[in-house]
DNA sequence: TAATAATTTTAGACTTGTCTAAAAATTTTT
DNA sequence: AAAAATTTTTAGACAAGTCTAAAATTATTA
């Protein structure tokens, strides 16, 4: 029931390529993510189909099945609570914490991650915004909006960002926002789209671009 | 500057077999500590001689040089780090520890390791009362004393144990004999060498041969 | 729809870390 | 100190995961 962590790395590859495709998903696409050739996605599709944990025909590319489903949900279920505990009690930026929940989200151990759960009193969103699957694999997919949909005067709370790059994060950081910031838009700029928005603790205006960016719930 | 999991884990064993024999350490002991076989270990003796972390002469085994000793003094204080957090914070038992440090010990990030130090308090014992070494790589070795030695009516503290099998533990945890339990002899009997003990709450009576087996400090 | 382009797969090779079996060196015993 | 036993090393092989180069298939375009 455990696999490799070059395997769990595919499985999460393929589960989120499967999200924007509609389930199905070409060796190339797997090849840039998981950063390895064509011809070594075609291998290990063959391997993980041969584990039952995916549907591959030859030139048409792979489905999760149910298995592969469950699998990859684990291994992203880890990844978002070391994200999440990395931010909430080990002083990491949005930016920093990637790298490092790569390498934990394969360690194999229920009980720890289980008790990891507990310890940060069962999280439903990582650092990012997204979803944490509990242990039974269950997520809610989150109704979060774009803050540039968000109305004059209607508050809302920062749950996470779209782009994940570390400048995108860092410019962020740079302008007080974060996970939790509140943000209400006091104005829609018609000739730009920018925005003027009321933080906790001051105002600032921020370019339609970055606000295409930004996540947040109604409160 | 960083070492396959693999190599990790020979570096630490060859710098824990070092520290019984002398500095200078056999092929078959480490073939034992890694559970492999000992044309693997001369292989790998062969490569990290080679990579510049110890000094190899066929047939004569090995022993760290300065780069080795430092790099499995930091493997071994993210093993100790890692281990004093399941346990104070993740409802680890003694026992249940090593396994999971085994993997943890192993992830990649100064920042991680070190925050994971503040985050515990720079603390300087781990639950089996090893000594953790710091940043630098520096330990005290521990002035520790077995259980066994203590005198009557002289307060100690638990601070570790020889015997690290999981029967062993469990069977302290069911005596709730644990980290940091004030014990104290109230009469040693010479017959068969057993102790009577006061803890904080009770008295009990424990054999030589487990006294043997149990740290403490005088406090 | 035939030619061209792009994608995917196959075939064979390489690396890391391991193994077995046999050879070499060392240690112990008599 | 020679014979026997033990330890260590060498030689060759294997599995996992990757690669390159070439072949096969599918998609695109003219």
């Amino acid at each position: 029931m455990s696999h490799s962590l070059s395997k769990e790395n595919y499985l999460k590859a393929i589960f989120h390529a499967a999200q924007q495709s509609n389930g199905v998903v070409p060796t190339t696409a797997i090849a840039k993510k998981v950063g390895a050739k064509p011809s070594s996605v075609t291998d290990m599709f063959r391997k993980l189909s041969e584990e039952g944990l995916l549907d591959y025909q030859k030139y048409r590319g792979v489905s999760l099945n149910e298995s592969g489903k469950k699998a990859a949900l684990q291994v992203i279920r880890k990844h978002r609570l070391w994200e999440s505990f990395l931010v909430t009690h080990l002083n990491f930026n949005w930016d920093e914490v990637h790298q490092v929940a790569e390498q934990l989200e394969h360690i194999q151990s229920d009980k720890l991650i289980n008790e990891l759960d507990k310890f940060l009193d069962f999280p439903t969103r990582d650092p990012h915004g997204d979803p944490i699957p509990n242990r039974a694999g269950y997520m809610k997919y989150a109704n979060k909006m774009l803050l540039v949909d968000l109305k004059v005067a209607q508050p809302g709370v920062c749950v996470g960002v779209k782009d994940n790059s570390s400048e995108f994060l860092q410019y962020l950081d740079k302008r007080n926002i974060g996970l939790g910031t509140r943000l209400t838009v006091l104005h829609h700029e018609h000739f730009d789209g920018s925005l003027h928005l009321q933080t906790d603790n001051s105002t600032l205006m921020i370019s339609s671009k970055i606000a295409q960016n930004i996540y947040v719930n109604l409160i």
